[in-house]
DNA sequence: GATCGGTATTTTTTT
DNA sequence: AATACCGATC
């Protein structure tokens, strides 16, 4: 095994036993470490199948496989290695019978999780005019993630919400049991249950997994942690990875604690501190650096590169995003001369940035590939193919049944399913079941039984064959009858749900085809693998570099990922740092990494990109430079500045923001301008100035900021012209008190009120 | 019981 | 802008 590794990597690597911390920079080589100390595990003896790795995405988890084979020769055969979340549902697979559920379980998404709620909800009799599933649904999340039982929570639950929430939670989970289903969190919780709970399942993994080792460690949850711990209780070999600056997923539960405590947690623990860079520029790193810098709540340290100082960091103003999205793709064209356009990756908050990008793109003949957006297994027309499928499996799966059996539309509806399940309470059992004997059913019409009944029918024909036929076989007798193919024909955009379909089953094939899934510990039909594969692929998973293919994703995806050139679009104020998370500092500090995370993505080129106007949830929204752009070091950064947008004095006005005090402030909500303090900046013309097209509405003239002060004039979407008395608040929250001509005094939320300046 | 059309509500980020 | 939900009509 010939590697280059520099001593502090080789530390982490020839570390013995017991608990190791590595606390890895970006773009350190963290993924090199676990990779080559797996592989000196493996060539010191240690059967792979005694190693378990957990890694963000089931696709870093693949690339890990693929480099320990060329490491040390051999396919590390048996290795677990995977998510957290396909690693416990492999888990509950096997050990399935200590648990409540079968080993066919359906794994619910976040859609069908909130359809249980709202069934769940019914059970509890919680009103849902006045409580949004989804809320509950949050809430029941973080309490999983927390491991809070439902008795542990409605003992705490004081608050309205909580009360219900503590209500609704207990009947949500006997409904999943009931449908032997587990959403994405039980299967973290269920899986530390069996671990903590049954001491002989502990042992059997703690004894055969010598060596727990976990990336991105800052990013795991409670949940989590307490999995790591069963795990690691029986030997201690423990080795985490990660980067508290690198920590973006807080609001899915997240812990820091976890790895600022680590050491605490695991005595003995070695560390190591990786802050050698070696992916990016002097440059670049040195805005990354001046930028997390900011950050409070973070363990001290500076990355340092010898790469040369290199192209200075691009931070560009443009009018709005289809001029930022232009002038994206005008210096790609210019870049395409010495980089692939697989090189290149845009990066962007929110997914809806996409949509400017990909018609930039598009129009220039520009190949690309967007990573995330709208999920191919989330299309309605796949889930519906899913659920008949899922229905096979898994006879309890009442989410699955309604679904099936409201599409196609076969004379059951609301009043029908209603009478269903009512029976079913009295029974017992599943809808299904309700369904097949839906014929003895009192008071139900004869058309509506007979459908019912013929539809269990054939489902029950069907599954009959899950244990002989393949899945894409499966997929298409279903399709076959239960009409799906027909209906899919009929409808008017068909055509395009019919591909996806077709590309649902072709992907069937490929999957059994490759064998992937197969794993000798995990029988079950090949549809059952399928299904349980599918549900825990994220987008990343289904991502391939292309060559010739410029990326899109937002910043959340790319972590772990490096382009050698990155553009990161639509940095402003509300934007990035998104919506209120201004307001806290947990939340904008987490911002911060998140922007820190998308600049160090960067190898030798980097743009930064805002605007002055930008439409979003269907109205053109004032922008102004995200706060983040205050500490970009000058001598690093480039400013361009497009004619046609961006602000033309060296000062930027922004929004007041009142947790930062020294900044002027006035109670209408915005800085005056010549009370903005910002420091004077030379702007560049920029070469790649995009060109006036079609009809442009010069925001800058005719609504500046200014504009919203009291007594501007206004016209609104509904209420017609009026005079602005006041504005409180700021962004998304800002709400101005409008004197309208012919409505009177109104208040209305700026952010969706779609106001325009008075002609 | 289905379908159509209106209105209300909504947007982070993802396993 | 896009979707979900509700109510009215067929």
């Amino acid at each position: 095994m010939r590697v280059a590794l520099n001593p502090e990597q080789q530390a982490a690597v020839w570390h013995g036993d017991g608990p190791l911390l590595v606390l890895a920079g970006a773009g350190s080589g963290k993924t090199r470490v676990l990779t080559t100390r797996i592989a000196r595990l493996i060539e010191e003896g240690l059967p792979p199948s005694r190693i378990l790795a957990v890694t963000f995405t089931n696709k870093a988890a693949e690339v890990m496989r693929h480099r320990i084979s060329s490491l040390v020769g051999h396919q590390p055969a048996g290795i677990w290695a995977g998510t957290f979340h396909s690693i416990c549902a492999r888990m509950l697979r096997i050990e399935a019978e200590h648990t409540d559920r079968s080993s066919a379980f359906t794994i619910y998404d976040e859609s069908d999780s909130e359809r249980a709620i709202k069934r769940a909800m019914e059970d509890a009799d919680a009103d849902p005019r006045r409580w949004s599933a989804r809320g509950i649904r949050a809430r029941i999340s973080d309490a999983k993630n927390a491991m809070v039982s439902p008795a542990e929570y409605a003992a705490a639950a004081f608050d309205p919400l909580s009360r219900v929430t503590g209500e609704v939670y207990p009947a949500y989970e006997r409904l999943l049991a009931r449908c032997n289903a587990y959403d994405f969190d039980d299967l973290l919780l269920y899986a530390v249950r069996l671990l903590e709970d049954r001491p002989e399942v502990r042992e059997h993994y703690g004894g055969r997994f010598a060596h727990v080792l976990v990336d991105e460690y800052q990013d795991t949850n409670h949940a989590q942690y307490r999995l790591v711990r069963a795990l690691a209780s029986v030997h201690g070999n423990v080795c985490v990875v990660g980067d508290d600056d690198q920590s973006i997923y807080g609001w899915r539960g997240a812990d820091l604690r976890n790895i600022l405590d680590f050491e605490r947690d695991f005595p003995g623990t070695a560390v190591v501190h990786l802050e050698q860079n070696y992916r990016s520029t002097g440059a670049i790193l040195q805005v990354a650096n001046a930028v997390i810098a900011r950050n409070r709540a973070r363990k001290e340290k500076k990355l340092r590169t010898e790469r040369p100082q290199g192209e200075s960091v691009v931070v560009a103003a443009l009018r709005d995003e289809r001029a930022e999205a232009a002038w994206t793709v005008r210096k790609i064209e210019q870049l395409r001369v010495r980089h692939a356009l697989g090189e290149i990756g845009i990066l962007y908050r929110t997914n809806a940035q996409s949509r400017a990008y990909e018609d930039a793109l598009r129009g220039a003949d520009m190949p690309y590939r967007v990573v995330g957006g709208i999920r191919f297994y989330e299309r309605r027309e796949v889930k519906d193919v899913l659920a008949y499928l899922q229905l096979l499996v898994n006879p309890s799966d009442d989410g699955a049944f309604l679904r099936a059996v409201g599409w196609p539309r076969r004379g059951v509806g609301a009043v029908t399913l209603e009478r269903l399940a009512a029976a079913r309470a009295a029974a017992g059992g599943s809808l299904l079941d309700a369904a097949a004997c839906a014929a003895e059913l009192e008071g139900l019409p004869v058309g509506p039984a007979r459908a019912l009944v013929s539809f269990a029918r054939d489902a029950a024909a069907l599954r009959d064959l899950v244990s002989v036929a393949s899945a894409a076989d499966l997929a298409e007798e279903c399709l076959r009858t239960f009409g799906l193919r027909a209906a899919l024909e009929a409808e008017e955009d068909g055509e395009e749900r019919l591909a996806n379909v077709d590309e649902l089953v072709a992907g069937m094939a490929a999957f059994a085809a490759e064998g992937a899934g197969i794993q000798a510990e995990t029988a079950g039909s090949e549809l059952e693998r399928f299904l349980q594969h599918v549900s825990l692929l994220s987008d990343v998973d289904q991502y391939d570099q292309e060559e010739g293919a410029v990326s899109l994703m937002t910043l959340h995806n790319a972590k772990g990922m490096e382009f050698p050139v990155v553009f990161i679009g639509g940095v402003e104020e509300g934007l990035l740092p998104l919506g209120r998370s201004a307001e806290t500092m947990e939340a904008l500090e987490e911002e911060r990494r998140l922007f820190y995370v998308g600049l160090t993505r960067a190898m030798d080129r980097l743009h930064v990109t805002h605007v002055s106007r930008r439409f979003r949830a269907g109205s053109a929204m004032p922008c102004f430079p995200s706060s983040f752009l205050d500490d970009l070091p000058e001598e690093a950064i480039d400013r361009r500045l497009s004619a046609v947008g961006g602000w033309r004095s060296g000062r930027w006005p922004r929004p007041v923001d009142s947790s930062r005090p020294g900044r002027g402030g006035r109670s209408d909500g915005f800085a005056a301008r010549s009370a903005a303090t910002r420091s004077s900046f030379t702007w560049r013309r920029d070469p790649a100035e995009v060109p006036e097209s079609g009809p442009v509405y010069d925001y800058s003239e005719s609504q500046e900021p200014l504009e919203l002060l009291t007594g501007a004039r206004i016209v609104h979407p509904r209420f017609g012209a009026g005079t602005v008395l006041s504005v409180v608040g700021d962004g998304r929250a800002a709400k101005a008190r409008i004197e309208f001509d012919l409505e009177g005094p109104k208040i209305v939320l700026v952010a969706h009120a779609g106001l325009r300046p008075a002609p």
